[in-house]
DNA sequence: TTCGCTTGCACAATCGATGGTGCAAAAACT
DNA sequence: AGTTTTTGCACCATCGATTGTGCAAGCGAA
């Protein structure tokens, strides 16, 4: 009597079964019967019914009625790395809690892709787009707007939206700070000796560029117009811009502020096959926060984002109704080095 | 005479305006017009009003009727570790090349979990499930079975369908080969001086738990049989674990073989308040890689799982005739202390 | 008995795209 | 001119669920 690869049962099926017409299969099925008049009784043979029969519910076919799928999406630059995959994590929680379904995707800091993402989504009616760290969050704006999709940008701002990001200034200045008290009095640091590699031109990197420069002047008193070396988001020209600066001084400073995980990992690079005694000396401030990049040789602060209050904000947000567009900040936090944070993970259960 | 928010365009708007039918214009847009011998001409016209009129296809729509959707899913047992966010990040690529969109979700390992994310993205006809790490394969797998879903395991394997994994007995005889050599012969490791921490009762940490036992033994003649702490994967029961064994010891081991990155992390929440000069002499190894575990202070050796060739060797599988399952190795990679591999970002351009 | 109200459900249109089938007009051929 | 073939496209059922509307049966009141 089993079904074997047989089709899976519609509310046609159960309609027939039961004796019903569709119509009642479906708000039995999907809740509604009471608002419907259907007798408890009724209702209850087809539940068992669709118990029996495996019956799940076509989200297509839902969809496609109602012009919402219950997908949520997330789109992120990247996947590979430990900020935007928090972020993915976190907001799989949120989600699910609220009995929708997740959907990650990644558009690789490409504004055409970008935009095409957003696209391919919205066919899918998706109910909402999280927007995280776009190169070009405006452009992606059009077509949601003209598609009608609540959307909320995170991690860099856009003009036609509401905006939750870092607060980048806040952030980089505690981090600047940070990295010069750390060396004290004895031997303090010179403001020659504290560059910044990284970013590109965007929002976060103009932001953090300019605390730099800022905290650099109050606390050293100079700032040498040369301590800032954008590269992008890459490790690898990351690795090129620190090559370049070796060649050209036959040394690295003494302080780096490091302007995300991804252009730490240039640093990994330019690390990689040199004596590590070369790096005994440095001290390290990165914008971002990477349990293992905590416990390197060195002395590595780093900044944490609050990416758990940063998707709760959007979450409050993209539900209100739309008002002119906002930035919100949320604080970051400052990671003395040898820190291990709990992160998303760790509400999860792993019982052996 | 634009469309504000308007309703979007479907294919009988374009119908009306180009005095076509609906099929006509369905075929012209979905490329099947030549098929149809529509005429050219026709085509243009249509084709010319779908661009005015900014016209995307109702996905699903088309995934209603046609059954499928167009959506490939990758599900993971979380989203926050390098080992699964490149999986992801590759994953992405490979369907995106395909013309098709990738769907990535989290199941938290939760066999409960797993099959009810399976049954949410089959409701929504994906073609093609992509299952990681599951801790239920096999439950997963009918799931998919009684949906005619075409679905394949990696990372972990299952016994009822294909399984591309990594080969674990390989790389952990490797790795544990490596940290024993490591210490040379001036001060060669004792048996009782090497041990195991995390990992659960599943494939991989058997396999990796067996190479472990019987490498051991090869090498260093002997294997007392309290070398294994198993921790789940947890950072948190891991810290327990460490902190157990320091309690009850008085000191770490000299060498550690470590099951994956997130029970590294656990070793990372140890060492956060510790002296750093108590990991001085210290030597792991770990099964997974992570470019900033690479170079944390004191040797780290890594074994990184040929994640391309897996999700290559995946998708070569999914797409064949089904034949009696079958498990597919794939040969990690033994990774030297203080090394920044290249990965999926990689492929990524960042012009700035 | 009749009117009116409630209960319980069926009917049918609809969401947007697809694809099998059929048929008129044009073209090719005899 | 008459017949066959080809061309070009329209028609319509269909995928599965949702939802506004309508209506018969049941029941109480007058």
């Amino acid at each position: 009597m089993d079904q074997r690869v047989k089709k899976k049962a519609t509310i046609y099926d159960l309609s027939v079964l039961s004796g019903s017409s569709p119509s009642t299969v479906s708000a039995v099925l999907n809740g509604t019967w009471r608002k419907r008049r259907i007798k408890e009784s009724t209702a209850q043979t087809i539940l068992g019914l669709a118990e029996l029969h495996q019956y799940t519910t076509n989200l297509q076919a839902r969809g496609l009625r109602r012009s919402r799928s219950g997908l949520v999406g997330l789109m992120l630059p990247v996947h590979d790395n430990r900020y935007f995959s928090s972020m993915a994590q976190t907001f799989e929680g949120h989600v699910r809690s609220r009995g929708q379904c997740p959907v990650v995707v990644s558009a690789s800091r490409d504004p055409e892709e970008e935009r095409r993402t957003a696209e391919t989504l919205i066919s899918y009616s998706i109910d909402q787009l999280f927007i995280v760290g776009a190169t070009d969050p405006d452009g992606v704006h059009e077509v949601c707007e003209l598609a009608g999709l609540r959307h909320i940008n995170i991690d860099l701002p856009g003009a036609k939206a509401h905006s939750v990001i870092s607060d980048n200034y806040q952030g980089a200045r505690m981090l600047t700070e940070a990295i010069i008290r750390h060396f004290g009095n004895d031997d303090p640091l010179r403001p020659d000796e504290l560059f910044l590699f990284g970013g590109r031109n965007d929002h976060a990197s103009r932001e953090r560029i300019a605390a730099f420069h800022a905290t650099k002047k109050a606390l050293l008193g100079a700032d040498p117009d040369d301590g800032v070396q954008s590269s992008g988001y890459s490790p690898d020209i990351t690795l090129r811009a620190f090559e370049a600066f070796y060649q050209c001084r036959g040394k690295l400073p003494r302080a780096l502020f490091i302007n995300s995980s991804i252009n730490m990992e240039g640093l990994l690079r330019f690390m990689a096959g040199r004596p590590a005694e070369m790096f005994s000396e440095l001290v390290v401030g990165c914008y971002d926060y990477d349990p293992f990049g905590s416990f390197l040789p060195f002395p590595v602060i780093m900044v944490r984002q609050n990416v758990e209050a940063m998707i709760t904000k959007a979450f409050e947000l993209i539900d209100e109704p739309p008002t002119a567009p906002q930035t919100f900040l949320i604080a970051p936090e400052l990671v003395q080095p040898r820190s291990a944070l709990k992160g998303p993970l760790d509400t999860l259960k792993d019982t052996d």
